[in-house]
DNA sequence: GTCTATAACGTGATAGAC
DNA sequence: GTCTATCACGTTATAGAC
């Protein structure tokens, strides 16, 4: 695992890093951040930081990269495994729900999936990546819902999970533009929308949640 | 209508800068465009062009206003009125299948829309009209629809009007990561997925888009 | 109303000492 | 590995001539 000592060092150091920029951006918001700013705030100079990430683009590429890490690590692989419907909802709304707490780190990500359109944004591969992950795991769960009948099956999986996270991404700005949004509640209330109405006769109904 | 001749030429000078920037910026994109290569292609000098409008920002919020104006005259105000449910979706799918043509447009959208999650930035309230227009526009219509069976009504309409501008918007940024990513497909399948399952028997299944 | 010229600034990146 | 210092650049905005 270890090379030479330095090396493993300096990967250590890299996570430090990384771990100081995340509660930072979360705590103190993102508002177009500068390399500066972040290394004031992680406590090292601006060349001091880049020495570690070769660009401001990698940089920031890493520090979402680490935030999807901690969220696996809180949230557990619950969400990837999770086929009951019931847990795999809830898992996945307290996620974003959590997104509540750290405006900065929604913010940040927002940006950075803009920019990152662009082919030769280093985090067009992470971005293409996740999408690719985030969807996956929706379609185990929505093929196998919609054989069971909780799942509208009117509609592709495929397309569904495109969907969801539409509404997953979409939801993030209205809320950032109007903070009183319940992202978490309008989420939710898609599984609702998207259950047949011959499912679980009990589901209550969802009204306004803004 | 007119006031001095002076200001009735500025406001049709304003007004032809805007629809030649349209025009630039949809067919040759906006890659974080500066006020200088807007001001080349629209044949002024850079202070020329802001004398127009007093920032960058305010340029580029005028611009969006001013392509929101053109869809409508493209496409009617049968969005806003048109109660009938084929009729709306079919306007609206209209609307999203054209941005498949004007990339630099649906990229300077998804930009503002970000930077404007900022109050004071001058789009902020752009952004707050243009979405409550939006939902509004929807609300009705799935009001009506509710009412007639034709869309679900386990979540209120208010939630749903959130979904679609979240699919609307989530679903141009998959689009620009991915230009294979069939937006306006996956929008048409949202309206098949809320549709009960009892109403319009005919409807064909919607398979995989992209 | 439109231009040229430039101010004033912030940025990311790098060189080189230690 | 980390710093200081500085470079080289692009930006928006403005002053002032015409």
């Amino acid at each position: 695992m270890a090379g030479r000592g330095s090396y493993a060092k300096g990967v250590a150091k890299r996570e430090e890093i990384l771990e100081r920029a995340l509660e930072v951006i979360a705590r103190e918001g993102y508002r177009g951040a500068s390399v500066k700013e972040l290394a004031d705030a992680v406590g090292l100079s601006q060349a001091g930081l880049l020495h570690y990430f070769g660009s401001k683009e990698e940089l920031f590429t890493e520090i979402l990269r680490k935030r999807d890490e901690a969220d696996v690590v809180a949230y557990g692989p619950a969400e990837m495994s999770d086929l009951d419907l019931a847990g795999f909802r809830k898992t996945y709304v307290d996620v974003i729900r959590h997104n509540s707490d750290v405006p900065g780190l929604v913010q940040l990500f927002s940006r950075m999936a803009v920019d990152a359109v662009d082919p030769e944004h280093p985090a067009h591969r992470y971005f293409l990546e996740r999408g690719g992950m985030f969807r996956a795991a929706f379609l185990e769960m929505l093929r196998a819902r919609q054989a069971s009948g909780e799942m509208t099956d009117r509609v592709d999986a495929e397309v569904l999970a495109r969907i969801f996270q539409a509404v997953a991404d979409g939801m993030q700005v209205q809320w950032m533009l109007d903070p009183s949004v319940d992202m978490a509640a309008t989420v939710d209330a898609l599984f609702v929308a998207l259950t047949p109405a011959h499912a679980e006769p009990k589901e209550p109904r969802v009204d306004a949640a803004s």
